[in-house]
DNA sequence: CACCGCATGTAACGTGTTACATGATTCA
DNA sequence: TGAATCATGTAACACGTTACATGCGGTG
């Protein structure tokens, strides 16, 4: 849920064809976040439809560009969302808290193989980084940073959870004496 | 895309009915995660679809059990991915990202406003949690962890990423000298 | 010539999500 | 009696995503 609003970012820049716009997209994030054209085709189609873009034929090509409200739902993506009411479900959350139900023990297993694969995962990135250096835009710099810091934070989470666990299951042993 | 696992995870219980499917995926996750019963049912009859669970006619109510094939996407998705592809989108990254392509000053401007809006939600999300304080349950705690860790992380960078706009601007600026 | 990049699309499907409809039971 | 909870579903839609088809132009 963020192709529409980026395709209408890249229309900002000025109107353009499909194919650029994809390009263009991809070219934003460093090439890290990929779009398949036909996406980017539907997308555009639901734009129109929606009213947020408009089409002008050219010879070969079709010329896409921002309408007014097109503009201001842009404007308003931009903004952070105050109405902030349920934050989106986690995955990772979701996986080791319904692990939960089979026991303490098995949430802890899927606990312990997460930390495992993201810790290599953080490794590999991190190494990533130094070896390419100087030569990375903006926009990769800016992705990787991000990346390697939701990588830590799933970690740091994944390492009070465990605490959480250990000591539910040091109660449980607790009270079942 | 988690509540079809989810649901299989919660049957991993033993056999149940769709209402206390609901409800039971609810609290799980200490009730921060709703579902629209509707949805229930038709994630249900898709993986019955698929052949994860099957349905035993009961005589006011349907239940719903595991099969193997169930059992093991459940056991699947449990394993962390090892095939880390490209990571999901990010919806805050792109949107920074593509403010940026109407300039440095834009993206700023996205940057100050979102940290204003995390940081209000951090202290809000940190003061309701020392307001409950001990009347939590485990899954309550894990979650609420999530989210500040994620608010958390998400400040950081973007602090990150503004050092590195600022950078960038100076350069800018040191060119068009 | 054959391949690659530019350019436009369609059909189909999966998941998430909501609004709506229906009925039984329970309880204040 | 009327509201809340338990219980089951349908119709419709949005978005993301992929596979596939088509054509033009340049270049090795």
């Amino acid at each position: 849920m963020a192709v529409r609003q980026g395709l209408l970012a890249v229309l900002s820049d000025g109107p353009q064809h499909g194919y650029r716009i994809k390009t263009r997209f991809e070219s934003i994030t460093g090439g890290v976040w990929k779009l398949n054209i036909g996406q980017v085709y539907t997308t555009l189609d639901r734009l129109e439809r929606d009213g947020m873009v408009k089409t002008k034929e050219a010879s070969d090509s079709k010329l896409y560009s921002l309408t007014p409200a097109g503009k201001s739902e842009l404007a308003k993506w931009w903004e952070p969302d105050a109405t902030s009411e349920t934050p989106p479900r986690d995955e990772l959350v979701l996986k080791i808290l319904s692990a939960l139900s089979l026991g303490t023990d098995q949430a802890l297993k899927v606990v312990a193989a997460h930390r495992t694969a993201l810790t290599l995962l953080l490794q590999q990135r991190r190494a990533q980084m130094n070896a390419s250096d100087k030569d990375m835009s903006l926009a990769t710099r800016v992705v990787n940073d991000s990346l390697l810091m939701r990588a830590e934070s799933d970690l740091r989470w994944l390492d009070t959870c465990e605490s959480r666990l250990l000591a539910e299951r040091a109660e449980q042993k607790e009270s079942a004496r």
